[in-house]
DNA sequence: AATTAATTTAAACGCTTGTTTAAAATTGTT
DNA sequence: AACAATTTTAAACAAGCGTTTAAATTAATT
């Protein structure tokens, strides 16, 4: 389906392809090219420099990373359940790309390959009223009061983490594909169950 | 101190630093040997290739990491005790080496580098008796009956990502050094409390 | 149909890569 | 002091890198 993508997109899709598997470091141009099935040339004909490229790819995929899942956050629900819809469409997600996350972690370390607009993302995410959100819900008692960074940080880690450190238990558990799959969705359930009741009802606990 | 490091040494720990760093694929033998102020040619006549140089440096990094904290389960205290105690020293070594994680997740994730020796790795974790204490206490009902892998990537995810997610972090809440630096100690004290509480007295939520 | 513009190609550019070589310097041994 | 073994060096190697060039091909315009 859907041959009719012009060269300049099919080089651009296959660079997200080959910088998400491999990384920028860890690819070549004329690999790029290949994926694509053009001419090497045409990587610099349409970008400018392999840097550039790169650019694009990272910026586009941090925005769809960061932005998939937290729409859920416009629609007329309790906090809770858009808190449990989101982990769930977080692991479903990353379960089709699972690795997105170590992709954003690893470029953005080395940082100097380029600087990277991210303005906008935050205030996209903003825009969906989480932020305010979750500071009514604190007012309110509803949850627990702590930094929304570190709310943030609570919920990317449990869910970014497991499919990040795939090949780490596969082989230090000895685990068959299916068995870490299977281990990865009791995941979902458990880390669901703990941030929830950790974060909500805050006056049973602290 | 201690300048009474062979040529040999020199080289493996320069290598160590600079892989941890920038990765296999981001930086080249003259870097290692520069950063260990030797000459070139001195990397491969004790370390045969940049290849096998890695696989030494990698296999060292990933058995410290794995068993520097672990230790604790041999003193005679309550779970919980040295469970609080692990979490402690996992972000105690994590502020000493917070590159290491994501280091050993990205070169574990494009595995056709080399073949890593790793089996004795989680023998040497089992011998601390982790495990049984960790099985014991689940048959006794004082935590929750979940397979250990669950346990150990409940724990991995929430020491671990927090120190991988520091750019992205920092960037997307515009964090001073030291902010993050805050918020990265609130974190440990939430994320104790909330591992804790749920692992323990599953009666209460399950 | 002729001409111009845009696309694609194969080949080459200079440079850096990992690795090797062979000579120089150092150390150890007799 | 003379010799042998080890360590270090500068230089070179082919191969691969990102990028550029200029010609060939295709598409668009007149």
């Amino acid at each position: 389906m859907s041959k009719e993508l012009s060269t300049e997109e099919k080089i651009r899709e296959a660079a997200k392809n080959v910088f998400i598997a491999k990384g920028f470091d860890g690819c070549t141009s004329r690999e790029i090219a290949k994926a694509a099935g053009m001419n090497v040339a045409l990587v610099n004909y349409y970008f400018c420099s392999k840097k550039q490229l790169f650019k694009l790819v990272f910026e586009a995929v941090l925005e769809d990373f960061m932005l998939s899942t937290v729409e859920v956050f416009r629609k007329n629900l309790s906090l809770e359940s858009k808190m449990r819809i989101f982990i769930e469409r977080e692991f479903e997600f990353l379960t089709s790309h699972p690795d997105i996350p170590r992709f954003i972690l690893s470029e953005l370390s080395r940082g100097d390959k380029c600087e990277f607009d991210h303005a906008g993302i935050l205030d996209k995410i903003a825009s969906t009223g989480v932020f305010e959100e979750l500071l009514e819900a604190q007012e309110k008692g509803v949850i627990r009061k702590i930094d929304l960074t570190n709310i943030m940080l609570l919920i990317m880690s449990n869910c970014h983490y497991p499919f990040m450190a795939k090949p780490l238990m596969k082989y230090l558990n000895n685990l068959s594909e299916e068995q870490y799959q299977e281990r990865l969705m009791l995941q979902k359930q458990y880390v669901t169950e703990m941030l929830i009741g950790y974060l909500f009802n805050p006056k049973t606990n602290s």
